[in-house]
DNA sequence: CCCGCTTATGCGCAAATGCGCATTAAGGAG
DNA sequence: CTCCTTAATGCGCATTTGCGCATAAGCGGG
């Protein structure tokens, strides 16, 4: 459990989906896609490893699909989140 | 950065390690060995994982190494490591 | 119905990962 | 020096992961 979720945001792409649905709002792929630099069906499967591995949450919306933070996030976890996403930004900062 | 120490966390032998020395005293491969259920060759490999993760360091000690956590490890990487630590916890207690 | 847009998926391939086995290296004891 | 213990590493192999390409599937509009 703890292992599948650390797989899943140990992937560039996959953390920064995680980074850029952090705002708690909901965003389709074809938004996600070229903010990350991802081709289509990258975006897809990496969209499904977070969400087997009970990170985000889809949700149908005509032709789209939108993605947002799964809501029922065990706290452990969405602490988990909170520290990783606080290092990349600061990592980040370090970086720039 | 943040990526290699998250795939360096996302393996049960090695977060075994990581959780063992959480204790914050130094342990010898041969104590993680068997504790950790892992032949010699892949502990050694794993540990130089854990090592060029920035997480653990090593001290020669006679034909021994010890290994501890690196006690110059970032703060945002401490605590990534205290809340995957503490996910974990939560999560056997669950499965017992 | 056909078309266009968005997303998912089957398939094959290249690269990365994890492992065991055997060997090497480093150190201490006799 | 040889022998023993502990740890690291070269090698080959099997599995996993990540990707592109093409195709399918879901949805709305005309």
């Amino acid at each position: 459990m703890i292992l599948t979720v650390l797989s899943a945001l140990a992937e560039p792409t996959r953390l920064g989906v995680i980074a850029l649905l952090a705002d708690g709002s909901e965003h389709c792929v074809c938004e996600l896609m070229p903010k990350l630099d991802a081709t289509q069906s990258r975006m897809s499967r990496h969209m499904q490893v977070l969400r087997q591995a009970g990170l985000v949450v889809d949700r149908r919306d005509a032709q789209w699909v939108r993605y947002r933070l799964n809501p029922d996030m065990a706290p452990e976890i969405r602490q988990i989140i909170k520290a990783v996403l606080e290092a990349s930004e600061k990592h980040e900062r370090a970086a720039a």
